[in-house]
DNA sequence: ATGATAATAATAATTATTTTCATTTTTCTC
DNA sequence: GAGAAAAATGAAAATAATTATTATTATCAT
């Protein structure tokens, strides 16, 4: 099942140019990032490369977001808020993550926990700034 | 924007197949349990109508499980536990809501929080039984 | 009953993602 | 360093879930 893993340039852009935003990007927009730099890339191979580091716990994913998947270079376990207006997905790094949340539910309902998502849904403050300009 | 003041006959058999379950179902499943007695339904009638149900607050989204959407005939807020072997999807009715996490994360972030996902994953009893007996 | 219009079935289209396969790159061995 | 084996890639086709289109049917106020 594990299998390993070799070196290649594009792995390693694609790594790079997730951990290099906070924006939770699609594969799309890692592709796009890319392109001038590595005019030969092919969107499958950012794909394949996203999955890969997913499995190996390299990356996490943020769930899909209007149909389309985001990803986040950091896979530290944190909190995120998506804005329902513009899709939009920050981290919430300082928020106190309850780690009994687990124990809690294996001992309530055992049920064998591994983890847990805490999502937040709402308006981001660009957003709101925006609504609040559309009103007047 | 959308207004149902209309009723249909798949409307209501697609709302009822959906609170009769506590699977939180797909679009196709709701689809195929009601092919039976509403030979002529569309699968895209399902689709829309869910969507409408969601828009309308009847009923919620749990999130893309294994590429599709699963839904929940209980619009009330409440945390999901869902299997990493077999997909499935459980209630945790009885688990402790903190109805102030919104609130704190409003405050400490200056976010307008509508509401928030808490979503466990790990391997439910059956599967964990499974496993158990596979090792045998 | 009728007419306006919402809802539907059937199908086509869309969109994100995955697979296929021939070619290229990386790593290993000498 | 050269050559072979294995893995990674690009390009295109395939897949799968969901949504849009269009002609038809059902609902409901009148």
């Amino acid at each position: 099942m594990i299998r390993t893993a070799r070196y290649s340039k594009k792995r390693e852009a694609i790594l790079t140019a997730l951990c290099s935003t906070t924006t939770h990007p699609t594969a799309e927009w890692v592709y796009q990032t890319l392109k001038p730099t590595q005019p030969d890339l092919s969107l499958a191979t950012v794909y394949r490369n996203l999955n890969l580091f997913r499995e190996q716990g390299m990356i996490q994913s943020v769930g899909v977001v209007n149909g389309r998947e985001r990803f986040d270079g950091n896979a530290a376990p944190h909190c995120h808020f998506i804005c329902q207006t513009c899709g939009a997905v920050l981290d919430l790094p300082e928020f106190p993550m309850k780690k009994e949340l687990d124990q809690v539910v294996n001992e309530q309902y055992g049920l064998r926990v591994d983890h847990h998502e805490l999502v937040f849904h709402g308006v981001c403050s660009q957003c709101c700034a925006a609504e609040a300009e559309a009103q007047n």
